[in-house]
DNA sequence: GTCCTGGAGAGGTCCGACCACTAGAATACA
DNA sequence: TGTATTCTAGTGGTCGGACCTCTCCAGGAC
């Protein structure tokens, strides 16, 4: 939707868009120095800063004082802090993060099921067996546990939902942190994670879903038991507004 | 994740969003103007502006030329274009960005079954009863196919999920807007549309969700017709890595 | 070999001037 | 009087060029 020329943020913006189609910059790549990039474009460097910026926020570039800046290169992610901040905006509720990530999560399972691979089987595996190793070491159990999730994510074959994913993932855990750290039970997750391990390799989409569901749901509940704000009912708001009219396109 | 002091840009952002928190900022308000603002906070105005431009990029913040700048009001929405950002970095495909609909909203339509309000209600109705009104001028119809799935949203209850939905329909008409912009069988459309509606008032999540990813795959299916890039078959990608090891954050 | 220091090169911040856009006030005109 | 036009204050956008800070590593001191 960004219009092309003039302003010269998204005339960056698109300038290292088409070098990224057309496959002159790959992920991890370097780009030119800034005062040398500035004087290639006909810009001045601030500009080109602001353009930058803009990719930095959206996830896209990596930039690294003193060293230079990258094309983002990890997996998939629309800006880090970005639900957090549009949730500090619009009042997010703990529980609709939670029950987002319960119907994403889901069906990334059930996708899993259907389409992943046999490296992916393997990779769930190891961490399931890593969780187990480290139930008595919160902090090491959930390293596996997020990279136990994000491995589905990436099986299910569909790196938009698991961008999604890691985003409301990766909010939560911001919440989370401001809580105790103190965690529980982890041998029953563990078994649950299992689980789904199982329901997935067997390529059952319905159970890993149905699975995926119960774990999550218990995760909240968990959760909620030590949190000052425990997770509230559905409550729909307001009403609906009717002057999006001018704000659509196409 | 944003680290508080030092670099100015978190500077910047930390003291609006903590603006935002205590209620001195509602969507919709405007702040200072920058040369104003940048010298009650200490710093110059081109920090300010990079801090405004991440927020900005976030959809956070909403820059008019010449006006002000103002705190966003509208939809909550994950920043515009990094979808489509993103996908010119990773390579999506187009039947992922339909799946990720089709997933979102259907569930979208389940929730809103569950939750939604007879306001609701009733904005769905009218926009369908302007869906038959319009068959015939297919840019008409389209701002009410947009404003009935939005309205849908809004029912969910979950403004999370609504934002994810916005984001990617965003991304998906950018594309759409690049082949030709015909349409036909709005009737069917809309017949569909309305079956949808009658599912939700009746409060019948299994039936609202099943019907709403039919319309979606029917919708997928003429897309697809008309379009030079055929929504391809499942088919997962490569190796899960094991290296995001280090990026966990608790 | 190890440690320290210095410098090159990268991004970060700042300043101050000027450009471009918007909206509303002031003015001209019918 | 009413309407169109022009002017102008205020706001964001761009510029360039100076200077600061951080990283990394070569090269010397030990």
């Amino acid at each position: 939707m960004p219009k092309s020329d003039t302003h010269m943020t998204m005339r960056v913006v698109n300038h290292i868009r088409s070098m990224i189609e057309t496959g002159d910059l790959q992920p991890g790549d370097r780009i030119p120095p800034e005062r040398e990039f500035a004087r290639k474009l006909h810009i001045s460097r601030a500009s080109l800063r602001t353009g930058i910026g803009y990719l930095a926020a959206m996830g896209v570039m990596n930039v690294r004082h003193g060293v230079g800046t990258f094309v983002a290169n990890g997996p998939p992610e629309l800006g880090k802090s970005s639900l957090s901040l549009l949730g500090a905006l619009h009042g997010f509720q703990s529980w609709q993060m939670f029950e987002a990530r319960r119907i994403l999560e889901s069906e990334l399972a059930a996708l899993a099921a259907e389409r992943g691979r046999e490296q992916h089987f393997a990779a769930l595996s190891e961490e399931v067996a890593e969780m187990y190793a480290t139930v008595d070491d919160a902090m090491e159990y959930l390293i596996h546990d997020v990279r136990f999730h994000r491995v589905i994510a990436q099986a299910s074959g569909n790196p938009i939902l698991a961008a999604v994913m890691e985003t409301i993932t990766s909010a939560l855990y911001d919440e989370r942190r401001k809580t105790a750290e103190r965690s529980r039970d982890l041998k029953e997750s563990a078994d649950l994670h299992r689980e789904i391990y199982r329901a997935i390799r067997s390529r059952n989409p319905a159970e890993a879903r149905s699975v995926m569901e119960r774990h999550l749901t218990a995760a909240q509940s968990a959760q909620d038991l030590e949190s000052t704000t425990p997770g509230a009912p559905p409550a729909p708001e307001a009403v609906p507004t009717k002057r999006a009219a001018k704000k659509v396109e196409v």
